[in-house]
DNA sequence: TATATGTAAGTCAAAGAAAGTCAAAGTCAA
DNA sequence: TTGACTTTGACTTTCTTTGACTTACATATA
């Protein structure tokens, strides 16, 4: 396993039942015995608004970063979701979101998947320079179809 | 024997009693002697959709191969289907198939709307020629991914 | 108060690790 | 002897790890 997902598992956890952390990136990479740049990978890149996390940080002594879970209705989750994509959307980027419907609960396991290989590249075989506008607008007209009327 | 059908058995006998199982391109290809490229052909001539698997990757450090297998044992009805759609299929047949999966309860509303529009007409903004190949894929895969368990 | 010092986080680019792509060359059966 | 399938390898892309350097904040001290 990856040191990047250990630290993102690890951090995880620490929510426990809040929606609210905060932590010290040295000790954190101290724990892990990595450079303490990572732990800014692991943020940037499992973090992201658009995973449904807020970041803050404050440096010098007695400096942290917090992490605050981002927490919406499921049609508002959705739709602002969809207002977020624009005409392209790569594999990867619907994979990120799927991960976070999953981890909100926003869709079931079946539809994730239908979503998934609905807008993957293996099924999507046109030429590259609209792979990813086409499966934006599948992805986004699938979604309008998951909010809850 | 094939180089090709060793690798295929070998990764067949990893699965045992498993539905999911992760490679190691860059390993299997040493442990084969051949190069890793050629682990990329076996997979994709030997588990493909059609085939019941079902393949994902991520490069990169502490990057991977996964297969899924597809449990076959859950609908013949699924699967029938699957194996009679052709190439091409045109958004009304798709409607006629989803009516009848509603009817026998194959799929939920929800799945069958996805299923839909996924494929209609408005999403799949390619040239009409390719268009109804396109659909049978997507439509054909996103009935693989209800198959399985 | 202004300045210096220490503490902690941020940035960015290079190096490393895997997998993907594609086309040329090889093989083999019909 | 052609055409489909296989093997090979050079090159590309994606993701992760590392570390040198920078910036910001807190506190002690002149």
């Amino acid at each position: 396993m990856r040191m990047s997902d250990m630290i993102e598992e690890f951090i995880k956890q620490l929510f426990d039942d809040d929606d609210y952390i905060e932590i010290q990136r040295n000790d954190l990479a101290e724990h892990f015995n990595c450079v303490p740049s990572q732990i800014n990978y692991v943020i940037s890149t499992r973090f992201k608004p658009s995973q449904g996390y807020y970041v803050e940080s404050k440096r010098g002594g007695g400096g942290h970063i917090s992490i605050r879970k981002i927490n919406t209705t499921k049609s508002n989750y959705l739709m602002h979701t969809i207002s977020s994509i624009g005409d392209k959307i790569t594999a990867n980027e619907v994979d990120i979101f799927l991960s976070n419907f999953l981890s909100y609960n926003v869709v079931t396991k079946k539809e994730a998947k239908l979503l998934k290989v609905a807008t993957s590249d293996n099924v999507l075989t046109v030429p590259q320079n609209i792979r990813d506008e086409l499966r934006a607008k599948i992805f986004k007209n699938m979604l309008i179809n998951l909010v809850e009327d």
